[in-house]
RNA sequence: GGGGAAGUGGCGGAACGGCAGACGCAGCCGCCUCAAAAGCGGCCGGGGCAACUCGUGUGGGUUCAAAUCCCACCUUCCCCA
């Protein structure tokens, strides 16, 4: 169909606003510029190969943001990259045989066409992909930064494996036992890994969640409780006829004399001494249940599967109350968490109580629910507060008190303490693959561990790499695994591993601000300038991983002195909602993926970004619907139709200065103008980012405006409105913005004008409706001056004949009123 | 099991203690047209001829006034275990 002359004919208009943006480099952002700086970015993508309609989502909305921002007076920062390592570059290998760096640059360049096809704003001088040298060499320095104070370290230690993606995972991208990528069951197994250390920062990490208060609180939330610090007592425990020792960690110390059991992990390191000291038959016991549990994941075993242990024989001396206590190995506790060790509380801990039930052990009663004392034998544990009982010295005293002074007891006579426990662990950052940054670290025979000193870096990703899924490429690679020491200059070899791909994800943000900087990751003063982030958009799936870690980054890069001013990166987090199609999410699986190169080729950008923003407020889920889409290309059809024609004429009418009032019609269309603009306004000050309800305004005026075209054309106020439209329009339909602009005669584009300042006696209107009820309920609607006094609007509330026939002669009790809204008569 | 968020016409949503359903989609009627599409105008929660009346998941409560605040319950979704 061809394009009539009364649409918006966006084949011919988008593409070419597109090319003049970009060659007018109208959206680069310097920080010598004088005006305030405003840094507002989406999370990077990851080059997967399209893009779809849920990305255009993410993007719309930040470019929204950022354009308001920008009319509003801001020098705007708003950069974009790609998270360019990752499995599924690899898994392409696999499958076709294609070089995971061809497949991802190529990817790139598809993405990043798009990218420019939604009209998207970026400062593209500042784009990164992390798989490029020139950035994941920074990836090493930080990783040898991190390693010089200690920070990075390699240790054995049980770990995630998933048998799918043949690499370790963090516990962080463990979700329900399986692999946050590909779903498959992680498995455990014992290997030497590199590790962040992650957790010397937990209360740093916890503290400055406190002044967040731009992030949502969910997210807060979850990111407490995944570091889910307690504070509680350690203490020490002698294991009968041994030297050997154990600790264990309780929150409810309180508790103690009711200890009946202990339980080590399978892996704890006083088993050994255990097995040494009990009968061949118990040893063996020992042993053959610890194998059974080798390769159990920690989600089977504490949550899974039920609750198994096996008496080893041995006895544990209770150290405040001296009893003798049996000692279990048990599935349910894992060496990797707390201590490894766990005491037996039965009648005041679920998973003890369950524990005892089933192997018959003592249920001990030591906090009393009421003052009365113990009644019954308990039918379920007792896990609240009370007072004590059968607990020596401390027996009467209230549970909350008694953890204090046992605690202090316990510090005392050298056998235990007051300590903090966290429950996330140190970030797992090795991985058995290709495609990411090698870690900078050879071993050599004389030397031992030996860091890439930082003039040879970057240890570059050797290429023509056969991968086949089967164990680690780069271990497979003599080329590149062999190497000469730093230091001693004799024969070494290299890390196999390469680098989790969240690391590289955790510093982008200040890489963007000096992107081509060779001598280092970025330039204090760059950071100074522009940091911390005012405004991050992406996706609630970050909310611990990515956000997590790119915290405690910073924090390091705090400590160092490489940035300054707030601790925190990003000032203020949005989440906005997912794009479902026929009610699923888009999947290339499921076949309903909408893509954007279909969507701009039917329907146009502007009308995509326009439902994009309009069907939900964003943090919704949204679903895309083939109607709602042409609702938008029918309103700005109506755009088109209600201001092309009238072009000419307005050009002369300032939108900058209110025009003259000759009726009602033109003050409620310069209203309904105003009305947008404040609207525009609002929903970024306030950062509820609901251009849902600023767009339904637009069309209320456009409405208006399509009345006034036909009836007064030649009205000022209406040549006002034509004028003004393109202004308000322009965050959110960039290129039909533009187009109207340049027809009225700018010479230069709109998106560098300011908004247009929403005035109040724009808003003014000249007459109210006052509600008037008697008794709470509707009575009657009656027109008023703005403005009206109580008295008076009361005195035309009592002269209503329906208000009167209603009050049927009786006294009025109290009057109500609502300047300019209502009035309520209580009568009885 | 614990915590959180949400429930409004046929649909997406608006209203953040003060006119419930803005705006859009779908639907219906009309104009235009040979006809259709597009466009333009109108109608569009239920009941009632009407005055009115009922109505924001269910039940209570606070208030002159509740979709909005509080309590309980139901349902859905998300986290954690």
């Amino acid at each position: 169909m061809a394009p009539m002359a009364d649409t918006y004919d966006f084949r011919n208009i988008e593409r070419p606003w597109q090319e003049r943006w970009e060659r007018e480099q109208i959206y680069i952002a310097d920080s010598d510029d004088p005006r305030p700086k405003y840094y507002t970015m989406e999370m990077l993508p990851y080059p997967s190969g399209d893009l779809h309609v849920g990305h255009a989502k993410n993007y719309t909305l930040g470019d929204a943001v950022a354009r308001t921002m920008r009319m509003l007076g801001y020098n705007v920062l708003h950069p974009m990259g790609w998270d360019a390592f990752g499995l599924p570059a690899e898994n392409a290998a696999i499958a076709r045989g294609i070089d995971p760096g061809t497949w991802t640059k190529s990817n790139i360049a598809n993405m990043e066409r798009q990218v420019r096809l939604m009209g998207t704003g970026y400062d593209w001088r500042r784009e990164v992909a992390t798989c490029d040298p020139e950035y994941y060499r920074w990836n090493q320095w930080l990783f040898l930064r991190l390693y010089e104070n200690g920070l990075a370290y390699k240790r054995e230690a049980p770990v995630n494996w998933c048998p799918h993606d043949q690499t370790v995972l963090a516990n962080e991208q463990v979700i329900d036992g399986r692999c946050w990528r590909c779903g498959h069951l992680v498995e455990r197994r014992n290997l030497s890994q590199w590790f962040l250390k992650i957790t010397d920062y937990a209360d740093r990490l916890l503290a400055g969640l406190d002044e967040l208060d731009g992030w949502p609180e969910r997210t807060k939330t979850m990111q407490r409780n995944w570091i889910g610090r307690s504070t509680g007592v350690t203490l020490k425990w002698k294991i009968e006829q041994s030297d050997a020792t154990f600790e264990t960690f309780t929150t409810r110390v309180d508790t103690i004399f009711g200890v009946t059991f202990v339980v080590l992990a399978p892996e704890h390191p006083a088993v050994a001494a255990i097995k040494s000291i009990v009968s061949k038959k118990n040893a063996a016991a020992i042993e053959t249940f610890a194998e059974s549990l080798q390769s159990k994941s920690e989600l089977e075993r504490t949550s899974l599967m039920e609750k198994e242990g096996v008496a080893t024989g041995a006895y544990a001396i209770n150290p405040l109350s001296h009893e003798r206590v049996p000692i279990f190995v048990a599935n349910y506790v894992v060496a990797e968490y707390g201590t490894g060790a766990v005491q037996g509380v039965p009648a005041h801990d679920e998973r003890d109580f369950e524990f005892a039930k089933k192997y018959g052990l003592p249920i001990a009663q030591v906090i009393a629910q009421s003052d009365v004392g113990v009644d019954a034998p308990l039918t379920e544990p007792y896990t609240g507060e009370g007072r004590l009982i059968a607990s020596g010295d401390f027996t009467g005293m209230r549970s909350e008190r008694a953890r204090d002074v046992i605690a202090e007891h316990l510090k005392a006579a050298g056998i235990g303490g007051k300590t903090v426990h966290y429950r996330f662990r140190d970030w797992l950052v090795s991985r058995q693959r290709y495609w990411g940054t090698p870690i900078p670290i050879v071993y050599c025979e004389r030397c031992g561990e030996v860091a890439v000193p930082d003039d040879q870096l970057p240890v570059l990703l050797p290429a023509d790499v056969p991968i086949t899924g089967e164990g680690s490429p780069l271990a497979r690679d003599e080329q590149f695994i062999n190497t000469t020491c730093p230091s001693c200059g004799g024969p070494a070899r290299r890390e196999s591993d390469t680098m989790d791909t969240f690391f590289e994800s955790s510093w982008y943000f200040l890489r963007y601000l000096d992107a081509r900087n060779d001598a280092a990751p970025w330039a204090i003063d760059h950071a100074r300038h522009w940091m911390n982030v005012d405004q991050y958009i992406g996706g609630a799936e970050h909310t611990v991983l990515h956000l997590l870690y790119s915290r405690f980054f910073y924090k390091f890069f705090h400590d160092q002195g490489w940035v300054s001013g707030s601790e925190e990166p990003f000032q203020r987090l949005f989440h906005q909602g997912m794009v479902l199609y026929n009610g699923e999410k888009m999947s290339k699986s499921r076949g309903n993926v909408v893509g954007i190169d279909e969507t701009a080729d039917k329907n146009g950008v502007d009308a995509m970004r326009l439902f994009l923003l309009y069907v939900t407020p964003p943090e919704d889920t949204s679903d895309w619907t083939d109607e709602g889409i042409t609702g938008r290309v029918r309103f700005l059809n109506r755009v088109w139709r209600a201001s092309e024609p009238f072009l000419a004429a307005a050009a002369d009418v300032s939108p900058r200065e209110l025009p003259p009032i000759a009726s009602a019609e033109d003050r409620s269309l310069v209203r309904a103008v105003h009305v947008v603009a404040k609207s525009m306004v609002d929903e970024v000050s306030s950062r509820r980012f609901h251009f849902n309800t600023t767009i339904a305004k637009l069309d209320e005026l456009v409405n208006a405006m399509t009345t006034a075209a036909q009836k007064t054309p030649d009205s000022r106020a209406f040549l006002y409105a034509v004028h003004a439209l393109p202004l308000l329009l322009a965050p959110y339909a960039p290129h039909i913005a533009d187009e109207l602009w340049s027809r009225l005669g700018h010479a230069t584009s709109i998106h560098l004008e300011r908004v247009i300042e929403p005035e109040d006696a724009a808003l003014e209107v000249d007459e109210i409706t006052l509600v008037v009820q008697v008794n709470g309920k509707i009575r009657a609607r009656i027109n008023a001056p703005p403005g009206i006094a109580e008295d008076e609007a009361i005195a035309l509330a009592l002269a209503d004949p329906n208000v009167r026939a209603q009050m049927d002669g009786k006294e009025v009790r109290k009057r109500i009123f609502v300047p300019d809204k209502l009035v309520n008569l209580v009568v009885a």
